[in-house]
DNA sequence: CGCCATTTTCAGGAGTGTCTGAAAATTCGG
DNA sequence: CCGAATTTTCAGACACTCCTGAAAATGGCG
């Protein structure tokens, strides 16, 4: 592996992190290595700073391009295929978080339903699948915030998570707006469309 | 494996899911088990009902304590251990992220600290540590909200998720009511189309 | 203290996933 | 369409993780 140390490090922690995911040590070491990198890398290139086979490196580029999470490159005049993360980081939080849901969250979602439906046989069945529903909603309303938030533009959501916990503070105003007098219970649902 | 068809399907899941993160797919199942069951069980039980080695059990319910996942029960007068999930699903969730937080955000950002503060010692060099500081700053703006959001009462964080996008609108409003003219680094953007 | 119930540890076999080199497939310029 | 450059596929070697049964440790209770 030849590299400058510091790019070093970070690849090899980026190994080691992709193998706490579901991820690979060689594609996590291969991202790390292209966010860092100042051009777009070809798979010889990865292949030699890595110090990994031809066939390794084509594999887990092929993995990354399956999730998104490399644009492919060309330069005139070369035949090669050249690698790049998306400039933007925020545009790869973005990636990233849509690829998980999809691997994720979407299949659980789509099983939990399905068995909802199904008529309980025993009561403990019945509980299970109580405790199933709770889930479910839980994660809808997750992934429905996710929904929004993520059509937001960047600087919107930047400004959103800057907001931190002051988001109370502007929670209790907008009560103290909107509350219909004398309902003692906070209404949960979407506030009243100016 | 002897289980209520749903029960099992459910538990078979999150076996596969369990395997798509880190987590092995009898800790997966063992956590589904727990999950839907109406009453804690113990190791004993938890082997039958999956059909796997008692000693996979104790491990896993081991790895389960690690990630505060599942709490131990006693019975009077039964010297076993008993198991069971925290029964508010808002609960796990908190426990789930901040674990992850804890085995996945920090380590990394203390390894980017480390390397963004090495001097370059070549341009290309430099460039990588731009990136990795771009990337540190990013993380720190989503943990920094994390960290506000989960001090919130369950009650106000699903207020907070179920508003959605239209934090937008109470965002303007705030704008409105307490931008002092000029001052503001944000009424840059926009004003509201509505 | 000794016994029994219970949990934990651990070595090794089984099973999966990863990585490589060689060979096949693809692509494109000439 | 030929041939060189490049990428992809794939069988098998290797490594790693998971799972089990057996044995050891723990922890109360008489």
């Amino acid at each position: 592996m030849h590299l400058p140390p510091t790019v070093q490090e970070f690849v090899l922690h980026f190994g080691e992190m992709g193998s706490r995911w579901g991820i690979n040590r060689t594609v996590g070491q291969i991202y790390a290595l292209l966010f860092v990198s100042p051009e777009p890398l070809n798979a010889d290139e990865i292949t030699e700073k890595l110090g990994i086979s031809r066939s390794n490196a084509s594999m887990g580029l092929k993995e990354l391009q399956s999730w998104n999470l490399v644009q492919l490159r060309h330069r005139p005049g070369d035949r090669k295929d050249y690698f790049s993360t998306p400039g933007d980081v925020w545009a790869i939080v973005r990636v990233l978080a849509e690829e998980r849901k999809k691997r994720e969250i979407d299949p659980t979602m789509s099983v939990l339903r399905e068995l909802i439906m199904k008529p309980p046989a025993t009561p403990e069945e019945a509980h299970a699948q109580k405790r199933m529903e709770e889930m479910h909603e839980l994660i809808e309303l997750l992934t429905g915030w996710y929904a929004d938030v993520k059509r937001l533009e960047t600087d919107r959501l930047i400004q959103l998570l800057s907001l931190g916990s002051k988001i109370q503070k502007v929670l209790e105003i907008k009560d103290r707006l909107f509350v219909v007098p004398g309902s003692s219970r906070r209404d949960r649902r979407a506030p009243p469309t100016t």
